[in-house]
DNA sequence: ATACTATTTGAGTATCTACTCTAATTTGAG
DNA sequence: CTCAAATTAGAGTAGATACTCAAATAGTAT
């Protein structure tokens, strides 16, 4: 791979498996449909990829990265900066969200290496609600915010979740009443 | 299925999907081990069931329904009970849950008729929850009680996605924290 | 016992899967 | 322009999958 031509055939497979598994899931995603979609035959996927494993590996790599949304960690955004940032990931961009979704449920049996990853993207994101839930309210002990900064993120998971199901389900709605109790 | 031999082999078929996703997940559980766990042939799988995926729906309420507190709906449980139950599903057939999860996630892209049944389910146990946080608030307006439910049940499915990848999450300590701020 | 139906058998089908292989074409460095 | 290497085409493989069907067997009401 080292003409233009294989760079861009590899971008147009990664970003068509990305759009797969946004859409049909991991199981749903298949050699075929990938290939259909990046207008690449069989052949061509395999010259530039080891194994379908391999490209849905690289893929999801690629859409977690791109879902930090303060990379620079400043240490700054409170817990409204947060939610909202968390909002507006799932309004605007709702494929990379169901990614992360469609991961994380089909993880469990999946390969250690992407469970890992989910589970890493899910730490940072708790360190960050409970650093951001303890400048709030620095009455709370360590130990409270964490919980309750874990107890949050994974009920933001579950109203997106639910999303997925029922794309009329007001996700800010409930992320705020979420706000509102994690801080009460 | 009208003789004693037929009910039986249902039973065994139901239990050996059950078993069947609970050691391999969705994707690990075919026909053929179903069927071989349960020392049955296709063809008697297919006299009993329309297809896999209605003993996979079946032995998913089965298992429910088996935690349910309340199976006649009297409209007698609490909050406690229900959010009990949920725990028990939840760490004693986990990967059930998973595959609840699953079927969830999976009901926004397949058929409307899944679709509807997913979200039916999901109504009822929103509308079970309020009532039931109603009977012990009775100071809440009824849109409070309805918000706080639907945000406590989309809460608890976050945990249980969450715990389908960290097996060590710890689902009813934070199923408590929940109930805690919803009862608040 | 008879007769009717539920159940089981087990080989068979169509379709999908990830993946391979060889030949043709395209690329771009020298 | 040349030519070796990169890329693509596209038919094809082996194996798994959900599911079917006609015939054999077993269950039960009368």
């Amino acid at each position: 791979m080292r003409y233009k031509a294989g760079l861009e055939t590899r971008d147009r497979i990664l970003e068509s498996t990305r759009a797969q598994i946004a859409e049909f899931g991991l199981e749903g995603t298949t050699i075929k449909t990938i290939c259909d979609d990046a207008g690449v035959l069989p052949g061509s996927f395999y010259n530039l990829f080891d194994s379908k494993e391999q490209a849905i590996l690289t893929a999801v790599r690629v859409a977690i990265d791109a879902v930090d949304p303060d990379p620079d960690h400043a240490g700054t955004d409170t817990l409204d900066d947060l939610i909202n940032a968390y909002i507006r990931f799932v309004e605007e961009q709702g494929d990379l969200a169901r990614v992360y979704i469609r991961i994380a449920v089909a993880a469990g049996h999946s390969s250690p290496e992407l469970k890992g990853r989910v589970l890493r993207h899910h730490e940072g994101r708790v360190k960050r609600f409970s650093d951001a839930l303890l400048r709030e309210r620095s009455d709370l002990s360590q130990e409270e915010a964490d919980n309750r900064a874990e107890a949050l993120v994974s009920a933001l998971n579950g109203v997106t979740l639910h999303r997925t199901i029922d794309t009329e389900f007001d996700v800010a709605h409930f992320a705020r009443i979420l706000k509102r109790v994690a801080t009460a």
